[in-house]
DNA sequence: CCTTGACTTCGTGTTACTCGAATGCAGTAC
DNA sequence: GTACTGCATTCGAGTAACACGAAGTCAAGG
């Protein structure tokens, strides 16, 4: 069993976005101690690992709570959930794609700006 | 010469956020004809796709300004510029990770769901 | 001349945090 | 036994980056 804090160092995410997330219902079934704290079990913190990824795919909050909603109703929702998580599967490879490009484009900066700074040191005819 | 409009459809942002960001300045010298209308030409069309990846690096408004603010500068900003421009490169490379995690993880997650449904189905005694 | 359509500014709304204040409980320090 | 420390709680306000809609301008077409 995990605290909020805990939780937090585990998988970088801050102890409010955490505790903001279950108080939205993103991590079912969530328990509490006698003083009310909250307690992750393996269950939950791999819910709370899974609405991370989903997040991070891009579906809102809003999503994320109708998706739980969905498992929570049980076998008969899998077809739905199997659509939801296709579509975003397909929406990290795009991200994945843009990443590169990213990347490549990052580089091509580097390589411009090393390329300036280098040329000016070599005119440079005064010594530092 | 572009408008928004036609910038918006190029560089896939809306016209919103166009606005938006010429308003913050973050692109510089952007021209405005006798109708008070934003025209972008090659150098503005290119710095707002420098904007972009910036912003897709995770760097904010105010940071980019600051790096806008740099450039108008001139060549006396080119050393910090340059020290920017690599931070960020690492940051699109270390998304570019991630990016790659989410995939698998959503790739694994897809196969999950398919092995249950077709489970289901050779289980499935009652015909549809 | 009036409508259409593309542009403008301005101001409010939304999402997803983010922060801080006020409070509560538990264990140690004296 | 009470004061202090530390970690947890709730709640409400603040923030960033748009997103949206209203209200207005202009110029061209029917």
């Amino acid at each position: 069993m995990y605290t909020v804090k805990e939780v937090a160092q585990k998988i970088n995410l801050t102890e409010h976005t955490i505790r903001f997330y279950t108080d939205k219902g993103l991590v079912p079934n969530i328990q509490r101690d006698k003083y009310n704290t909250r307690l992750f079990d393996e269950a939950s913190l791999n819910w709370l690992i899974r609405v991370k990824y989903l997040k991070d795919c891009g579906m809102s909050i809003k999503d994320i709570k109708h998706f739980v909603d969905l498992y929570l109703e049980g076998d008969s929702s899998i077809l739905t959930r199997y659509e939801i998580i296709l579509k975003y599967k397909e929406i990290a490879q795009e991200q994945l794609e843009e990443a590169a490009r990213r990347v490549k484009f990052m580089e091509k900066k580097v390589k411009h700006y090393l390329e300036i700074i280098n040329q000016d040191i070599s005119d440079d005819t005064t010594p530092r």
